[in-house]
DNA sequence: CAGTATCCACGCAGATACTG
DNA sequence: CAGTATCTGCGTGGATACTG
């Protein structure tokens, strides 16, 4: 019970940090929604653009390429006229859904009552 | 069985999203890893400082500012000499260890792994 | 449809110096 | 000790126009 004395928290610092290694892939501009809303499954580019409201296709893209140099999210492309591409989660983006769906119950009890006030 | 067809995840888009919403109080700019060594208890300015590692002092204020504005963190000052502050979570903050935590193992996994490569 | 390319403005972060 | 003040540069994102 409680014998070995570890801190129950290890000290990270800077770059080494796993908390901000996690939050260094998926935090930013965008791409927690990006994720949350491949969530449901395989989107178009378009489809993306409308979900995730007012964001210039240059960020979304730009966000997308991110995501996708993570191996978070698949950009799987149809040579075809007009152009499809699909955009979806990976193996590894799939094990964020916990993490993605606890920040959204926070988001929803705590973050976004203090930002509407 | 599968009767009633509402969408598993509901859509957001941009500001109301709460996964962006909650991203947004507390990612940025080292705002995680503070949270995350708060978690071990009352810390003051410069052990907070030795933990982060190589963030600028200027930087470390900034975001103890935000992240006392949206009311995650206390800010206790005691008016003696040498001047002697003091940083915690306050109820709200302790609401997040579960994320704080889960995105620490989740770095460990899979973001630090990715980053040194 | 799903992007690039280019231009530009401004915000933000580092460095440095100073202070109650 | 725990900050502020100031200056400065460069990165980042918006707007707009173009394209396979």
């Amino acid at each position: 019970m409680d014998t070995v004395k570890r801190p129950r928290y290890a000290s990270y610092a800077g770059a080494g940090c796993p908390v901000e290694a996690s939050l260094e892939l998926f935090s930013g501009k965008g791409k927690g929604m990006i994720l949350y809303h491949l969530l449901e499954g395989t989107l178009r580019f378009n489809e993306l653009k409308r979900r995730v409201g007012n964001m210039t296709q240059r960020m979304l893209t730009k966000q997308l390429r991110e995501l996708e140099s993570f191996e978070l999210i698949h950009r799987e492309i149809y040579p075809e006229i007009p152009p499809k591409v699909e955009y979806s989660l990976t193996e590894t983006g799939r094990t964020l859904e916990p993490i993605l769906l606890a920040l959204k119950d926070w988001g929803e009890q705590h973050a976004l009552p203090k930002l509407l006030k």
